[in-house]
DNA sequence: GTCTATACCTTGATAGAC
DNA sequence: GTCTATCAAGGTATAGAC
């Protein structure tokens, strides 16, 4: 794998999670890389392949991240902080996560593109659902509904508060994944 | 106010809420009215012209939506549900709200834009404290957090979960809306 | 108010030299 | 692998006739 695939990869991502998929163009990551627009299309020959490929990396990585939770032997407890420390970094650099950058684009997006955020938002709901009913099985987490629907309103709640904090010049982000965690603990 | 102006706005609107603001085009506009695109320039001269009325024009809805609910006495919890509401509406429709569709973009936006989408965010926050609060106090809510960050959770996951209904093809939309309202009965 | 015509720009993409 | 050069398409926007 080439150095510039992947720096092509990491700047195309930055650019969808700070001005989205529309709004970017090639002449973006080549100026930033300091090549040309065609060099771009050697490695990527449709811009639509390039945001497969960023997606699909995506997956790559929190695939990774999972194996390594595992690997360390986190509890559900860890697990989750770790995952929503994800979102505090996001937050810090200004950045939305990718399925709240893309989601609302998904209309304008082409087929592959499409399937890869399905497969992305698929799996991490699964694994967030799992991980929610095995801490309840376990006493460490604690909540009424259906893992599903908790999986669900703690993801929107993680995908939106960086979007309305992009709109809200001051808000305490803080206070929301306090809540999230605190309201499992009651 | 002329119709087609009225007619420009609704159409702009439902555009940027199916294919986001930076994906429609004045084409958009033009072909599905039947008239030309330099038709849409002599009402609303630049894009950005136009999508700030159109945040305009939803902050005024709002500001109808609550005076209608105080002027027919409406309590804490029909407040809620016929804001939640607005959000079913837009689920069956398949459009995002306004400003899960324009928070994404807000990089990429004109400050006049910008300006109009934080104040109906505000405002939207402000009025959904206000209610929580007062219902708290009432008796008719029940919660933990302070108000505002409630108000947060909740918009977060109204937002949200328009997005990610988008992406899953098959979801239970209606068990994140009772989730919502169980939760305050608590 | 709406039209035709057009200017001007950016974009994604390709061909072919080096 | 990267370049220059170029293309067609589509976008916003304007001028001026009707």
């Amino acid at each position: 794998m080439s150095v510039t695939r992947e720096k092509i990869i990491e700047l195309g991502e930055n650019l969808i999670r700070t001005k989205g998929y529309n709004a970017f163009s090639y002449q973006d990551i080549s100026s930033e890389l300091g090549i040309k627009n065609a060099a771009i299309h050697y490695y990527f020959p449709s811009k639509e392949n390039l945001g497969t490929s960023i997606v699909r990396t995506n997956i790559q990585r929190f695939d990774e991240m999972v194996e390594n939770m595992h690997s360390r032997s986190f509890d559900e407890a860890q697990q989750l902080e770790t995952f929503i420390r994800i979102y505090t970094k996001s937050h810090r650099e200004q950045k939305l996560c990718l399925m709240g950058s893309l989601g609302p684009d998904f209309n304008t997006l082409n087929p592959s593109m499409q399937q890869e955020l399905q497969r992305m938002t698929d799996k991490i709901l699964i694994w967030l659902s799992g991980l929610l009913q095995s801490g309840k099985d376990k006493g460490i987490f604690s909540f009424k509904q259906d893992p599903a629907s908790k999986a669900l309103m703690i993801l929107s709640s993680l995908i939106a508060s960086l979007q309305l904090s992009r709109i809200l010049n001051k808000m305490d982000y803080k206070s929301i994944h306090q809540s999230i965690i605190e309201d499992l603990k009651s």
